[in-house]
This record gives structure tokens, sequence and C-alpha cells, in this order.
DNA sequence: ATGCATGAGCC
DNA sequence: GCTCATGCATA
């Protein structure tokens, strides 16, 4: 029960899966897939496709969470200073717990499920656009979505965000001091996807005017040097730390193998390469997921 | 910087 | 169960 995982389809395709690991890689050579039933598979965004046309995401309830229209572009501007902060401003010592404040990077950093609950309100715990604020495109032009504006704007924010002295996860909990509307703090990760423009497109729009809006503020504040002891934060703790797998490199080639030949197995099909490979199928099925994901990112910086 | 994971919203 | 935004953990 292991040469017949892609059911009906043939164990032609999968023997020559598996062969191609053995083999080494797979790149381009195999797409002898003659009849499979390819579904909508989304296709990379390329700068060079320009605009929008974000077919994809925006039809799953993107409702423009993170997308600020109180932000105007102007971000041509470069700052002459080189002035460094100490880290992120606003609420220097008056900072309680605001009602709408999304202090959780700071206090109950650990469990997004306390995050989530504890701001049942937010646009985005961690999570996601929802009934929150459909902003549609305020004021938005061209530019804005502009692949080549949005690289451009990457490149100038990580540039000036290291001349402020802030590293990416200063950046993400300032955000949260911002206090703009649903917008709240975000990870290193977050904002390290953005400076290499590894994050989906809309992604990149909704995160542009923000962290536009944080930079400018940053400088702004640079520029009138202010000095306050805002006592950054003291991990909570004894927390069941996350453990993440770690899928063995052979396990990870055959799996790319896979998906090379069909990037949306079935459950059943998820069930056998898991089993073959020894692995959870969760596993199997978040590594499709992600591996989808991960082909419908950005990242064209690396392609020019 | 990036791999694996979570969770909301949707189908 | 998928997509999508996002994050913890880690190389």
């Amino acid at each position: 029960m292991q040469g017949d995982l892609f059911g009906g389809l043939n164990d032609g395709l999968l023997s020559r899966a598996e062969a191609l690991v053995d083999i080494g890689k797979h790149p381009g050579a195999s797409p002898p897939v003659t009849g499979l039933p390819q579904l909508k598979h989304d296709m990379m965004y390329h700068p060079s496709m320009g605009p929008p046309h974000p077919d994809g995401a925006s039809r799953y309830g993107w409702t423009g969470h993170a997308r600020s229209h109180f932000v105007n572009n102007n971000d041509d501007e470069f700052g002459p200073d080189d002035l460094r902060i100490d880290l992120s401003f606003s609420c220097p010592h008056t900072c309680p717990t605001p009602p709408v404040v999304r202090v959780h990077a700071f206090c109950c950093m650990n469990s997004m499920m306390a995050a989530a609950a504890s701001h049942p309100s937010l646009p985005h715990p961690h999570g996601h656009p929802h009934s929150g604020h459909p902003h549609p495109a305020v004021g938005m032009h061209d530019a804005d979505t502009d692949p080549r504006e949005l690289e451009a704007f990457a490149e100038r924010f990580k540039q000036r965000r290291i001349k402020l002295g802030v590293t990416q996860a200063d950046v993400g909990k300032a955000l949260a001091n911002l206090k703009l509307p649903g917008v709240g703090a975000l990870s290193q990760s977050t904002i390290c996807r953005f400076e290499s423009l590894t994050l989906s497109h809309n992604n990149m729009i909704a995160l542009k005017p923000i962290l536009q809006a944080w930079l400018e503020e940053a400088e702004a504040q640079a520029r009138s040097k202010r000095r306050d002891p805002d006592a950054p934060n003291v991990l909570p703790a004894g927390e069941k730390k996350r453990k993440r797998t770690s899928i063995a490199a052979p396990e990870k080639r055959s799996l790319e193998a896979y998906f090379a030949v069909q990037p949306r197995p079935s459950g059943e099909k998820i069930a056998a390469i898991a089993e073959k490979l020894d692995l959870k199928k969760n596993v199997v099925r978040v590594w499709f997921c992600n591996q989808r994901q991960k082909q419908k990112r950005m990242k064209f910086a690396a392609q020019h």
C-alpha cells in the first residue's frame, strides 16, 4: 500500500517522483503530468505582472484588516537623520492597559490563545481579517500596489530602520504603540518578511502604510531626541513551548517530489505519503499547505 | 532568515 | 480541509 498514493492516478507518477528523489532533485523535470486534475493553481507573483490582480487572495475574505486609510503615501522623502532612538515611542510612563491597546506582545507573549482570548475584538490577534475594518481601498493608487514601489519601500524601510538603530523585533512591538485603529504588534518574523518581500502581495500592501506610519513617527521622534525609560518586557516564566517538528532532508526531498507531481494531494494521499515517510499526517498536510503558500509569495527581489 | 504551526474565515 | 496572515522556535 504505497505504490498507489495517488489513487487512480497511476503509480507511474509516484515512481517517477520517487525516482527523482533518488536522483537528487526535481525541478522542471517533472511536468509529464499528462492529465492531472490540476486545480486552479494560483500563479506565482511576478513584479512584471503589474499590479494587483490578486485574484487569489481577494476572494478569500480579504477585508484589508490592516489596511490603513489614515496614511497617505509620501514615502519619497528620505530622512537625512542618522539619529538613534532608544526604541519605540509613545506611551512613555502612563501605559497601564488601555482599552484598545494591543500590548499582548509585552505581557502575554506566549500563548496566542491568550492573546486571542484577551482581545477578541482585535482585527488580528495573530490571525485574520474578519469583520473588523472593511475599508476597501481608500485613496489607494497604482503606486500603492505597484510591486516596484513596494520593493523600493521595503528597501528604504530597512535602511532607515537600521539607521534608527531599531531591530525588526522592536518595530514589531512598537507598532502597537502607534495605536492606529486595528493595528497591533507584529513579530520579528513578519517585519523581516516584509523587508525581504517574502509576504504575499496583499500582505505587503496592507502592511506598507502601517510601517510607513511607524517609520515617520520614529524618525520624527528621533529628530526631537527624546529619552524615556520605556522598560521593555519580561517574558512570563513557565509556558509550554511549542516544539517544532523537523523534517529530515530525505523526507523533505520526497515531499518536494510529490509536490512537483501534485501540489494538492487529497487527504487520503496525504495519509499515504505520511505513512510512507513515517511522518504524522498533519505534519504532511501542513507541509503541503506551507509549500503552496511559499510558492505564492512575492520574493521578487531576487528575481531582479 | 526561515521552517513548521495556529487559527479565522470560507467552502 | 483550504487559504492567508502571522508567529514561535530554531538554524
